[in-house]
DNA sequence: CATGCCATGTTGACAATGTCAACACGATCG
DNA sequence: CGATCGTGTTGACATTGTCAACATGGCATG
């Protein structure tokens, strides 16, 4: 069901805007200078930072008047929301790409996903971390942004879902939601560690990002092995925790 | 060697300006206003953000004129680094704190320096973005920053060793580097989507961060337990990466 | 002690920016 | 045809980052 095959998600490759549902703005259809100042700001940022973004710089690379833009953002996180959505567009896109090269097995497509997610990220630094960074400070103010996310995010869950029900109840304690956190928080680390260049520091042996992901996987994979039902206990190796603060 | 006990490095819990070593600024030391600085720095970034900090809300903040901190920090990227070095010797010594309060086991202390990580994120969430953020683009260009930024990282990497040095090797194609390098992405990324908020998204249930954590450090646990030598190989669950791309 | 230096802080100035208000123009629709 | 609305433009103003010039107080050296 979370195989790209039976891609039911209703994503025209991203390119035409949403449109229509959202009350706010009208008919932001054809919307041409709106599709322009998205990219635009991207490459700006990209190109400086998101510290450097400026408004005005933004309408100049647009080639129109440095109030244009206020015709269709409010502010600049309007703007940078926009970009997060379409960026979180882009992911969805990309991890269903990428389980469609792969065998139709869920562990081969959580793997596939994960290997995706953190090549967008070291191939889009900028996008991903307009999309996770404090840029858009409340995702809940920017309901395109906020579905566009939810679709990336849910799809990975599914995965890991998918998994976790053909291997089996992971351990006593462990439920799927906190076994979905933590596949995330791995691949979301590694993702954001390798973007803010970072993971030299602990790792200067070479290799490409999805060189690690692939590292990652393989533990991940062998720890599931591992966990095959009925096995062993698993060994709360953490039992001070609760005796502390 | 890792534990708290013997902890040997030469950080006089912080307050203390580094001094000396930087022929840059001469004499920071008795540094009244740097510190002051800081502090108002960090305090505006936990208010509005790394985008709203402006230099001269800073010197109001710090009861001086708008210029006056150029004496001090040759622009606002400086000024930042600072703020993140504070932040890494913070951490350093949270994790430091959390390891003495842990029985003198490998396994247990590299739990607890993964609890003080992410309760350290949890709890100074401004913090922890400025030292993880993209505010400071290149640290190695300070290098006080990237010392302090070493120790922590490199505390955290010595505990890994020691865990995966008393287990034995894990696997046959994941060595202690890689294995770092997870535990850091498992562990930061946690710390990152927590402090973004984002974990929610996933993870509906209740229960504070250091909850996570706790689970993160069984499942840890019990996939090193699997891992004791001579169970079984290591399936590489990720043959498929070679063929692609 | 007097003198000059240097670190530190202040004042002033200027370009760039975010944002508001007023205006212009073209299309759509009564 | 004339009004209304979406869209873009111009003008203006407070705020910001940053540079240059100036003030001052402690220190060392004569």
């Amino acid at each position: 069901m979370v195989t790209a095959h039976g891609s039911d998600s209703k994503q025209s490759h991203g390119d035409a805007p949403v449109a229509a549902h959202d009350p706010g703005s009208v008919r932001l259809s054809e919307g041409g200078l709106r599709r322009v100042l998205i990219d635009a700001a991207l490459e700006l940022v990209e190109a400086s930072g998101t510290r450097g973004l400026s408004w005005r710089e933004i309408a100049r690379k647009a080639r129109v008047s440095h109030n244009a833009p206020y015709r269709h953002f409010a502010n600049k996180e309007e703007l940078l929301a926009a970009v997060a959505e379409q960026g979180f567009r882009s992911l969805t896109r990309r991890m269903i790409d990428e389980m469609a090269g792969v065998p139709d097995d869920v562990a081969r497509q959580l793997e596939a996903m994960a290997v995706a997610y953190v090549e967008f990220a070291t191939e889009n630094p900028a996008h991903f971390r307009v999309m996770f960074g404090r840029d858009v400070p409340d995702i809940d103010k920017h309901s395109a942004l906020r579905e566009a996310h939810d679709v990336a995010v849910g799809l990975f869950r599914s995965g890991v879902t998918e998994v976790v029900g053909e291997v089996g109840p992971i351990g006593s304690q462990i439920d799927v939601d906190t076994f979905a956190l933590m596949a995330w928080s791995l691949v979301h680390g590694l993702a954001s560690l390798t973007v803010d260049a970072r993971v030299g520091d602990i790792r200067e042996s070479a290799g490409r990002p999805s060189d690690h992901i692939l590292s990652m996987t393989a533990l991940v994979g062998t720890l599931i092995e591992a966990m095959r039902p009925g096995e062993f206990e698993p060994n709360q190796s953490a039992p001070t925790g609760e005796s502390r603060t």
